[in-house]
DNA sequence: TAACACTATGTAATAATATAACATTTATAA
DNA sequence: TTATAAATGTTATATTATTACATAGTGTTA
């Protein structure tokens, strides 16, 4: 069997396993230093550590920076599939982050024109409002 | 004369307008640090002091933070109507950035609802690309 | 396997970004 | 005028992120 090109592409390091762990487990956003706590009975010690593997996730696809927050969110959508191409909506009470998996909007924003013609097919972007329960 | 109510609106304090005229004189967005080094020649010595201003230029909208590069830019927007539903291109090499002013992009997302049928007032776009000259 | 390139790790120091806390002053409105 | 809100000044500190340098692991390929 062993392990496929595309496997092999995706697979982790010892780092960015425990990191993308945590990150995945979590409900909420997860800033560097709170990581780097949690973490540290792990092993990784030092902020660049965190760092490193944060820079090398969000290459990857496998988590998201919410800008607006400074904080590190897991890719919840169609396994990572828009890494460039991100949107979310962000509760400005309890600061809740979902992210928006919508072909509609996507389509929207891949197509999208400027004044100059010229289209993107990276983008970021935040919505915020209040979320169900906040409302 | 006198001073009408939606001037005193827009009204500037001593330092809000020395902040705002540098930002707004620039042709790059300007990180806070930067800021301040460039007014401390005007007695504006602490961070606190720029941080201040820029919070209250945001919340006016006067100004708009970059938040992938965290700095701010003046809005050129239809005298800052949109301060809480912005979109802008950067350019990936020369970090030239440049706000949308698209009425369909801001028709689009002000009508966007997400999964649960939510609406969302307030937006951050930030699109990434090449611009003109780096093509 | 040996040599190479590439990726990841470890560690210390420091840079860059932003806020807390407190005292005082200025502007606005009742 | 008086009270209220907004802005300022200042010091210290918290939070977020990177530079620089040394070492170790992993995959490729000659």
């Amino acid at each position: 069997m062993g392990i496929s090109k595309i496997d092999k592409m995706h697979s982790l390091s010892k780092n960015q396993q425990i990191i993308f762990d945590l990150i995945d487990k979590s409900p909420e956003p997860l800033k560097a230093y709170t990581i780097l706590f949690n973490v540290q009975k792990k092993g990784i010690k030092a902020p660049l550590q965190v760092y490193r593997a944060l820079d090398k996730l969000v290459e990857i696809g496998k988590i998201h920076k919410i800008e607006s927050r400074n904080a590190f969110i897991a890719c919840h959508n169609s396994s990572c599939q828009v890494a460039k191409a991100t949107a979310f909506s962000i509760c400005e009470i309890c600061e809740k982050v979902t992210e928006i998996s919508s072909a509609g909007l996507s389509k929207y924003l891949a197509n999208f024109k400027d004044k100059d013609g010229m289209k993107y097919n990276k983008y970021n972007l935040e919505f915020f409002g209040l979320c169900k329960k906040c409302r």
